[in-house]
DNA sequence: TTGAAACCATACCATTGGGTTGGTATGTGA
DNA sequence: TCACATACCAACCCAATGGTATGGTTTCAA
């Protein structure tokens, strides 16, 4: 019986790697457990072994990597954001650097597919959500602060909406992924983020 | 071996009504076929006669049952707008009066689930985004003609970012149904319609 | 060095998945 | 009324599902 010297924290972690891919590619209830050890090189042992069963599986990797990849494209990148014409340009270029396997695309789609149904896988989910609306709503903050928000900005009202706005154009932009829609959709944003401008 | 009166028109429907319900509750890869049946009071047999496969069974209440629900929801109702205000409120009322079942709901979870990976499903999907742009453009190429919507305004455009942004509140709806967060969404829903208006 | 716990593989299980089969009952046009 | 197509049913098929039982390896602390 052949066994692979024992890192548990590498296996954890290539378990939840090939768990996400799956999920992004085929949903959640689309990917199969056996596909996803298959990926990672695993057997169903090494699974359960680290994970109880396949929600537990899910909601782990929404807190630890899906959280840590949407932190890093939309919670970091914000900082360096100091004026309204950047804030556009970042808005613009999410839109059309989108891809189907993103980190924003997936944590819509698994929300769209489970969170209606599922309490638990809901909660693990909202976590995220809060995170994104969280550091939005702290950058408008900061930017009526430094002048270029205007004042009667409601900045957690904006967040909310902004980032409703754009995990429904992951949705649509599955369906429509030609270039004019994006940026059609990319432009219609921006106009929004517009009126948010300190005059 | 019982035998129903044979009625193909009432029998097809059954099946769509039911598989749709299934879908609104558990997506797309969530249902079997074997608890759509059991919920129409038939048999795989008779599934079988009059679809050859899951997806187009899919596809055909898409096509057939989706669309006309969206049409009662997003067009017909958008004849009876004739002012700014008349779109804020029904804008208003679309998002407060959401519910996880709804047409919009069922349409934008079963796309984030399929059509990134199914260009077939993508299609049918499509065409009832296109029904529904369509309509709200429709709408406010009417609302410049009538002098409450702006003159440099683009329908088609912001068609596109309007059902965008529902489309993502039906999302994270799902996520935080709480009352005060749609409220938020909502207002901010408004906001932005109001930048449309003729001033 | 040794015992125990952590780690992981193999084999297996019950259930459900989508899909077929062959046949029976009903409708319909000649 | 007879032939034929349509509509439907019951039973079955097999692959895949999530999950379990068990046992062999490593690792690490004592």
């Amino acid at each position: 019986m052949k066994q692979r010297k024992k890192q548990p924290v590498q296996t954890r972690q290539a378990i939840l790697q090939a768990a996400g891919d799956q999920f992004a590619l085929h949903g959640y209830s689309g990917t199969g457990l056996g596909p996803i050890v298959s990926q990672a090189e695993l057997t169903k042992g090494a699974l359960f072994h680290h994970f109880p069963d396949k929600r537990t599986l899910a909601c782990a990797w929404i807190a630890e990597n899906l959280s840590v990849a949407m932190v890093a494209q939309w919670v970091t990148p914000l900082d360096a954001i100091r004026s309204l014409d950047a804030l556009r340009a970042f808005s613009r270029a999410r839109c059309l650097e989108l891809l189907p396997g993103d980190a924003s695309s997936t944590l819509v789609s698994l929300t769209a597919e489970t969170a209606a149904a599922d309490p638990v896988m809901a909660a693990a989910l909202e976590g995220v959500f809060a995170l994104w609306r969280g550091a939005i709503a702290s950058l408008l903050e900061r930017g009526k602060s430094e002048g270029w928000i205007h004042h009667s900005i409601q900045p957690a009202m904006e967040a909310g909406f902004l980032v409703s706005a754009f995990a429904g154009f992951t949705v649509t932009t599955k369906c429509s992924p030609d270039e004019p829609t994006r940026r059609a959709c990319a432009t219609a944003l921006e106009g929004y983020l517009e009126t948010l401008r300190a005059q």
